[in-house]
RNA sequence: GGGGGUGUGGCAGAGAGGCUUAAUGCACCAGACUGUAAAUCUGGCGGGAACUUAUCCCUUCGGUGGUUCAAAUCCAUCCGCCCCCA
């Protein structure tokens, strides 16, 4: 058994063949083997699935937004009601975002300023002033595991001297962040951990001197932000190539909102432990499915009459009880059920491709594994 | 027997002489979705050519016949359906 203090990042294994690396990430609420995707619960809650569920899919972490629980139903409510874990009944590690993704998600609700960022409700419209200090606040009452910083999330395309701006003031919110982590009180404290972001567009000079300047604020883990904002792929890869090489081995590296399946094996060959992403889930909502052998949308007809599993190398319930031809009339039907069945399928495959990777990693069989995904899955359907 | 109404694309339902192959929904067919304002959004949806763009031909508003340069829209007539009174 490894032995570490909590909130550190246990470098388990690097790849031969790669900058791929096996890790364990050691969080109050238990062991995270990385690399890990993270499903997006953003109210504290995977729409449509109940956390047992998440649990057998052996979920390590789930990721909740602190602006919108802010909003609804209230920092000091989670609080009171035990910390979001034991709220929602999940009861094992939850990483929180910061509210810098809706800078750039809300961007016509939101306004920016050097201290803060004033969002408009979209719930009700009203004006909520959001700032570093209150954004780790909001966290540490939630009882987020890990706490991201506030950052500015640009947009994608953006000018130089802009990104250079934005990344100049989520470094000063950054400091900010870290302060106000180490300083405020809070019923979890000394089991949380705070994670840094790096931004700077496109840009590799400012992603670099992101990079350096948010190594001098001294994190537990780094995380790459601002990335799949619509921006052509080679260049979230050249970013990686320009930040990884120098962050420290011996801390958690976070891919902000990525990926796709793909995206992932070639992200973690690049040296990423952490994941996030809205594509198995919301995805999942519009039909569309994951699977070994490529991706589809359960609603096209020409599934109507097709009486196998969602993917003939899944376990999951959904593939176990139901076939797509019923799959394709519940969600012509409009029965929500597609929906809970969707997603928890697609969360069984985005966990089995981590897994899948790990012991990849284990056996350092890491690049022919991925070959072998990529030529499967980019056959379709 | 008397009086009134109505018939539009797969369905519902606008349109009341030219800009109408005909609004809008639904259904149907595709596509998109990457730190979730998303059970959402976008496109297509009579037939046939062409297709990088533009475009062209044919056929449609119950049937038939008319008026008109021009008809889903006006007139006549036939057919179908609905309602009220006896």
């Amino acid at each position: 058994m490894i032995s570490y203090k909590c909130g550190n990042f246990c470098l388990v294994k690097n790849s031969s063949e790669c900058k791929a690396r096996l890790g364990q990430i050691n969080t109050a609420r238990g062991f995270i083997d990385t690399p890990v995707f993270m499903p997006v619960g953003t109210y504290g809650t995977i729409k449509g699935i109940p956390c047992c569920l998440l649990r057998d899919a052996k979920v390590q972490i789930m990721l909740a937004n602190s602006y919108h629980l802010y909003l609804r139903p209230g920092a000091d409510y989670i609080k009171k009601s035990g910390g979001i874990q034991q709220f929602n009944s999940w009861h094992k590690p939850m990483l929180t975002d910061s509210g810098g993704f809706q800078i750039f998600s809300l961007q016509n609700f939101t306004k920016v300023y050097d201290d803060g960022v004033e969002f408009k409700s979209p719930i009700n419209g009203e004006k909520h002033f959001f700032y570093p200090e209150k954004s780790i606040r909001i966290q540490k009452d939630i009882g987020a595991d890990i706490i991201m910083c506030l950052d500015e999330c640009t947009t994608y395309p953006v000018d130089y001297n802009i990104a250079k701006n934005s990344v100049d003031l989520s470094i000063k919110w950054a400091k900010r962040c870290h302060h106000e982590f180490y300083t405020y009180s809070s019923m979890t404290d000394n089991t949380q951990i705070l994670f840094g972001i790096i931004q700077g567009s496109i840009y590799n000079d400012l992603r670099i001197q992101s990079t350096y300047e948010m190594l001098d604020i001294n994190f537990d883990g780094y995380a790459i932000g601002g990335l799949s904002v619509g921006e052509p792929k080679h260049y979230m890869y050249s970013v990686l190539q320009s930040v990884l090489p120098i962050l420290p081995t011996n801390k958690a590296r976070y891919l902000m909102g990525v990926g796709s399946p793909e995206d992932l094996w070639k992200c973690v060959e690049l040296g990423v432990d952490m994941f996030d992403c809205v594509i198995p889930t919301r995805n999942g909502r519009n039909g569309q499915v994951l699977t070994s052998i490529g991706k589809f949308n359960i609603k096209n007809s020409k599934f109507k009459n097709d009486y196998n599993s969602l993917d003939p190398n899944c376990t999951c319930l959904t593939c176990n009880e139901y076939s797509r031809a019923y799959l394709n009339y519940l969600i012509k039907s409009h029965d929500i059920l597609y929906m809970s069945l969707l997603s928890l399928h697609n969360i069984h495959f985005m966990m089995n491709l981590m897994h899948t990777i790990r012991e990849a990693l284990k056996l350092d069989i890491f690049i022919q594994e991925k070959e072998k995904f990529l030529k499967q899955y980019n056959v379709g359907e």
